[in-house]
DNA sequence: TTCGGTATATATCGGTTCGATATATTGCCG
DNA sequence: CGGCAATATATCGAACCGATATATACCGAA
């Protein structure tokens, strides 16, 4: 899934410029489960036109620069129906919080507890913003299966951070008196396991 | 949250090789929330030896080829501690599964019913792996948590699937006797809305 | 003995992406 | 007028991905 399958999946759903393509990442129904910044959209935008898979008009506004917005061909349509047909091959989460929650012990427990507190609110933030989408209407079966799933895994990670935030921060008061000592995990480095 | 910081990050659990490193992602605690691939993994770790933050020692080892096992300083360490320090900036999920689910009405029945099989399978293991190493032992409060966090989203993603899968099924099998028609976000696209 | 496959171990490469930055247009406000 | 914000497009260097390459060691089959 690259930039211009990412491109193609937007466009499908409606005419977009890449201006809006980027927007729609970042708060419609895409933006949970795949990204793309403007460094990847025009480059793919230019290919994907080059390809014939697109066309590209110029129009006015006003009190707005102009902007060039795009339509899917029928042959871009194909493509991302190809697209659809492989393999899936890329689930990835990265996520900075997650990692430095890991080494919670290390950090101020006023730190750790902003970094829960700020997760907290991005996942209701969220959840609320889902919700009053549902309202307003529905979408494709599967678009309103992938919102659901990830209502699910929002609403789980709110409660789970909510249920055990303060267990953390007591557990980490009493190991932040202690010398920091790096716990080694049992599995991941088969070579230690065998010293 | 760099590939640097990364392999610190592993190497302050423990001593490793760049190979030992990868596979700790590809199945250890971290893998979860972060990753990077050997492409990465050895110029960063060749940066951090030159910069002193880890150093490598050769090792021969009975019936495999030698390797060189990496230790993080002292420089290194409180590198790790001033990384953990910044504000996260990256929080970010890829996942082919959710871009075709999406457009499940645009896929054969079984394919979709396939894909959610999958991924029911992928996270039932993963849900397994899990429980068995919280029982072997436990790690830092963070390790814990962190772990416990990365369940809760498994459980509920995996009771999701499984709970709504009939049902969409059941909705593309209707849909996919009408002609392919792309449905269209409400709040994505302003422009669209505006015309 | 040789070959193919697998695992361990390291390294590299071209294409892609990220994140930041730059530029341009338009409007608003002090 | 200048600064700021929003819209809109484009670019750039650093970093990364995914594939590939190479090397060592072992094992089993032909």
């Amino acid at each position: 899934m690259d930039a211009r399958a990412i491109c193609l999946a937007v466009l499908s759903m409606g005419d977009a410029s890449g201006y809006e393509i980027r927007k729609s990442l970042e708060s419609g129904p895409f933006g949970s489960f795949t990204d793309a910044g403007y460094g990847s959209i025009y480059p793919a935008l230019k290919r994907l036109s080059e390809e014939g898979m697109i066309t590209g008009r110029q129009e006015s506004q006003e009190g707005r620069p102009d902007k060039t917005v795009y339509s899917v061909t029928q042959k871009g349509k194909l493509a991302l129906l190809d697209i659809l047909h492989e393999a899936p091959s890329v689930e990835r989460l990265t996520s900075d919080h997650l990692f430095r929650l890991f080494f919670a012990e290390l950090l101020p427990v006023r730190m750790v507890e902003a970094l829960i507190e700020e997760r907290i609110a991005h996942y209701r933030t969220k959840i609320a913003q889902m919700r009053e989408g549902r309202e307003r209407g529905h979408g494709s079966p599967g678009a309103d299966f992938v919102c659901g799933f990830g209502l699910a895994l929002y609403e789980a990670g709110a409660h789970y951070l909510e249920e055990h935030k303060h267990a953390l921060l007591a557990a980490i008061a009493i190991d932040g008196e202690a010398p920091p000592a790096a716990q080694q995990p049992d599995s991941a480095l088969p070579s230690q396991a065998a010293e």
